[in-house]
DNA sequence: AGCAGTATTGCAATCGATTGCAATACTGCT
DNA sequence: AGCAGTATTGCAATCGATTGCAATACTGCT
């Protein structure tokens, strides 16, 4: 079945309404918008031939007027692997939360994913006019493109961690104190070789790293390896695991820099003949909404999504209004299941 | 730390390059779109000018001179639960490939969560003229809304299931066949006493109901239960087979309509004592990234949602240059593993 | 030098909505 | 009737980029 296009016919413009109401379209224009400058009897006219006319204002030449975009820019930066999309359903959560809340102030999602450089970001979205303020998802290992970008714009707002250096505002989880909330339980639990599974040039995962290396330190203990670069993928975690378990390295506990890396890790280590928690306890970070479902429950440390899409949203909307914006940390609980 | 916002100095136009080059801004324009009227020396000229003031051209200008949006609209259609937006590994991958499309097409998305009434798609993306066409994912339980968009305007795709009364243009998986392809599969793994757990209000799902059903019948079989009103969630499936178990419902193969009420569906089986796949097999759909990982490892049917992501981005556009367009439906297969 | 013919450039309008200011219409009063 | 004062409305410019058409500049020729 073939769908045959016609020809849009671009709609009703103020102009149209003018002429049939037999006005200047300076009052059609504050007639719509309800200004009491013009007689009521005219604005209920005018506002019944727009609605009968099914008048719809044209945005990107109110925006140009107004000189403003009502649009907020989203960037995933997460980097691809193998070509393809990064995906988590902590994002697909973060990205429902960001859109939901921007709905409430009116305003517009632009989406951009990794796809586009990060030295394109501001030419593509603020030079451009075509958004009021940009939210990132993700400091990357470098932050030095959001640096920059803060410089060209003022409405940056990252979610991440906080960086000495940074120049933009950062809303972001408790990382350091989730990964000290993992560990301390590791510990109550008896672990004693312990292991880390993630990336520590993202600033996030060195958070929650350094909770996990001073809880360990609080007993006594040190980390068995640590530097264990892991993306944040299932295959990942399932890879690292498998060719230290090969190595013959011997731990008892893994504390995930997310729940993809743990349920990696677990198939790993149920692989090689290792029961979880029985032989090696673990626990992820996210706490994605497949944690509890997982095989064992997933123990994690719950990130507070919505309202992190939330504030984030709100951050950026001060920053547009020409606020000043403080960075805020959102406070991060430890789910104990039985993963551990 | 405060982040205190400078004003933004609104960025260079072309009449601030034409100022420094002292010509009109009708040859900077043409200078910077390479017109070949203008002399390549002025050209050049005006190029260094223009990159050494970081010009970067107003979209919203150009595009309401040029009558167009040069943006896609992309519409998650999927209804909430619990006021928790709708979570899906599927539409983070759905998404993602549709952005990279998009961007090959140097098209950018604007993305409207399901938090937009049906009722104001049409107001809010096209009549504004934000978007030159829509992306809708999921028809819903009722493709009113869809039909009417398609009315009004002249590109909308959707991704769902071919209906006979749609006057829109339909990208979507073979869910027939992957219905077939699970349920034979199931019966040649020696099940008899089936299950379909999904919401077959949903045109996609009522497809993937018919070709299990089919399935049945070309075996002389029929299906136990099956207008399981589930949504797409894990607790969903969950809920459900506790109940049917509960009720002492007696069944050895589940045909579970998504991966993640595939998933729910095995914690409740598990809860209640039965093994997977040996008292009961099931097979899920969509094969999630984390199907291969979940234990015991998922049984599902694959959709091909980055070819499909493609192929709905070639649809929208070409409909925008006002070609004429043909739904499309995308194979699917079955990938066996562990659960069945 | 003068002219036709081409090469370059600029004028002015346009896309739609908004708004400061001026113009007009109306009101109520003496 | 005439006037001050208020209530309504419209003119014209503006946001920034683009483009048809006209104007100007230049080229090469006799």
């Amino acid at each position: 079945m073939a769908t045959t296009p016609r020809k849009n016919p671009t709609g009703t413009s103020i102009a149209d309404i003018a002429r049939r109401a037999g006005v200047s379209s300076s009052t059609v224009s504050r007639a719509l918008n309800n200004n009491p400058a013009i007689n009521i009897t005219t604005r209920e006219k005018i506002q019944a031939i727009a609605r009968e006319l099914n008048y719809k204002v044209n945005t990107g030449a109110r925006n140009l007027r107004l000189q403003r975009s009502h649009t907020i820019a989203l960037i995933i930066n997460a980097e691809k692997v193998d070509g393809q999309t990064f995906s988590d359903p902590f994002m697909m959560d973060m990205i429902g939360a960001i859109a939901d809340e921007l709905n409430e102030h009116q305003y517009s999602l632009l989406y951009s994913s990794s796809a586009i450089k990060p030295q394109d970001w501001c030419s593509h979205l603020l030079s451009s006019q075509r958004a009021d303020g940009v939210i990132v998802i993700g400091q990357g290992r470098n932050d030095e493109p959001l640096r920059k970008l803060q410089q060209e714009s003022n409405a940056v707002v990252a979610w991440g961690a906080r960086l000495d250096n940074a120049n933009y505002c950062i809303v972001g989880s408790d990382n350091y104190l989730g990964g000290q909330l993992a560990t301390r339980h590791l510990i109550k639990r008896g672990c004693t070789r312990m292991l880390f599974l993630g990336d520590v040039e993202h600033p996030e995962i060195e958070r929650r790293f350094h909770g996990y290396f001073d809880a360990l330190a609080e007993q006594g203990l040190s980390s068995r390896e640590h530097h264990v670069q892991s993306a944040f993928s299932i295959e990942s975690g399932y890879q690292h695991v498998i060719e230290l378990l090969t190595k013959g390295l011997d731990f008892d506990g893994i504390f995930a820099a997310s729940d993809n890396i743990a349920m990696g890790a677990i198939n790993a280590l149920r692989e090689k003949g290792l029961r979880v928690p029985l032989d090696v306890a673990v626990v992820g970070f996210d706490d994605i909404p497949i944690a509890p479902y997982f095989n064992p429950p997933l123990t994690s440390v719950r990130q507070n999504v919505h309202l992190g899409g939330k504030i984030l949203v709100q951050k950026v909307m001060a920053m547009v209004k020409g606020q000043s914006v403080t960075s805020e940390i959102i406070k991060t609980e430890l789910v104990v299941r039985s993963s551990s």
